[in-house]
DNA sequence: CTTTAATATCATTATATGCTGATATGATTA
DNA sequence: TAATCATATCAGCATATAATGATATTAAAG
């Protein structure tokens, strides 16, 4: 039996809902350019510094992104390759299942 | 300027929540193994029916499974390769992260 | 054609979560 | 040390969404 409180399960459910917020994509996206000040993340990203912070806080927790300090910046990365790769793969699938995304009515963006 | 209404991301987003949920995730885990039906998914979920059926149903519009009925059953299976290669790719990253992922605070099952 | 089994849908509720505006912290420069 | 720049945190609101219980639909069997 599969059971839904499966730790692994619970985790891997974690790492999906970091990618799945367009706003954190959108960050992770910039970063896979290569680091970035959170001032540069707002300017790139058009949200607001409150919003890029909260996001960033989150994938920061998670293991997503990294952080270090330059000065008054601070500086964020990708905290692993392979979350590129995931971000790669998951166009590759897109590109042949996006007419279902596209009419899926769940999980709009506000 | 890396706007969040850009159509890419987006989708990108909407595929990613179509896999973030503990649920969703215990039904593909156990398409992976092979098709199944509604019942045999109930069973091996532990979840109540309409729960199932209204996951298959996100699922399904997204493209993340597809569906033939056979009798008066209804056999679900991933709707492409890659699904499940998102899945093991995620296995991977979190076998890195996970204790970031265990610590992190949101996103916790309810 | 009536009954039963398998699946799908619906309305409701409770919770989770993203965003904003205000404010706090931390680090540099004057 | 005061002023300023960069980032982080917080409370509150509005929305999204997962689960439940009841009910509808579809198909096989008697």
């Amino acid at each position: 039996m599969l059971t839904i409180t499966d730790t692994g399960l619970v985790l891997k459910a974690k790492l999906f809902r970091g990618l799945a917020d367009p706003s954190r994509l959108a960050l992770l996206e910039a970063l896979r350019e290569g680091p970035q000040t959170v001032t540069a993340l707002v300017e790139t990203t058009g949200l607001s510094q409150p919003n890029v912070s909260n996001h960033l806080r989150c994938l920061l927790d998670c293991g997503l992104v990294q952080r270090s300090r330059q000065g008054r910046f601070v500086v964020y990365r990708l905290g692993d390759e392979r979350i590129a790769k995931l971000l790669q793969l998951a166009e590759q699938v897109l590109a042949d299942v996006a007419r279902g995304m596209y009419h899926c009515t769940r999980y709009n963006a506000p």
